[in-house]
DNA sequence: CTTTTATTTAACACACGTGTTAAATAAAGG
DNA sequence: CCTTTATTTAACACGTGTGTTAAATAAAAG
């Protein structure tokens, strides 16, 4: 289901994702250097670092320069803004979660069986776009299989 | 390299890497709605939905809640601040990056070829840790695969 | 020019993620 | 109860990701 039709957000999270690039990240918010010197702190053969780097360029979260034969790694800003950006979509929710508990906490949740209206987007902040915002009854269920016919 | 032992920030961006994934959460900031509800818009079949829930599950970006036969999803606002979190420590990279385009420009980028003094740490903030910042010259390089014996 | 240093590409192995369909489970409703 | 509705689990297929080692490439140094 993915191909190189990656969109940024996805080749930024999914870049992100994994550990070892998130140290060499971390590695160069300390200042940029060469790859050599990114392999030192791993338990990792310099072919795999390499593909990480190339993974993470990428998806734009580092840039690379060529000096001499040494390659020289630095943070791309904009890239990593990418995913910040897309993530800030939803600080409201984590912003107000606190309320909400509250707010939750004073309806009593225990015996919630009540028709599930939406309670986060109950009074509070209106959400961004807010149309088709339903109370359950699907009108396609998926056991779509074909029934074995009588 | 991935076994269980997959961190919470892992975890997260992981999740967030699926296009699907993150429309389903796109979804979920609208209000909380059953399973059935969040395939609709999707051609996909109910257990690669119930599959993607899962996955958001583990990761804390979502919760469910069961009312009868139905599962009610809803957004996880602390989860989502994990990632949003640790993305935050580059903040300033992105915040300063204008200013050092401009620096970088006045100093001419084209014929860079100087010692690679950390242009990125240079006046500007003091990074964070700035301990064991170095300029190339790697210790230890990499082929270290065993040599033929002459 | 041959060697050394730095990094990438190639070729292979294997685990993981994601999708599919068929069957299982669970609660509601006739 | 037996059926319908909602969702998950099982079993399988298949592409992608990540790691390894060996060889290729590229620039510097002798």
């Amino acid at each position: 289901m993915h191909l190189q039709t990656d969109d940024p957000v996805s080749a930024a999270f999914s870049a992100l994702a994994d550990p070892t690039r998130r140290a060499i990240l971390a590695r160069l918010a300390l200042g940029e250097t060469s790859v050599g010197d990114l392999i030192q702190p791993f338990a990792i053969s310099g072919p795999a670092i390499s593909r990480h780097l190339r993974v993470l360029e990428t998806a734009r979260l580092i840039e690379r320069k060529v000096d001499a034969q040494w390659r020289i790694c630095r943070l791309n800003p904009p890239g990593l803004r990418v995913a910040s950006d897309w993530l800030s979509q939803y600080r409201e929710f984590w912003e107000n979660s606190l309320d909400r508990m509250v707010e939750v906490l004073e309806l009593g949740e225990g015996q919630c069986a009540a028709p599930t209206q939406n309670a986060l987007t109950s009074g509070r902040k209106p959400t961004p776009v807010q149309r088709g915002v339903q109370t359950r009854k699907s009108t396609r269920p998926f056991p779509l299989t074909k029934r074995k016919s009588p």
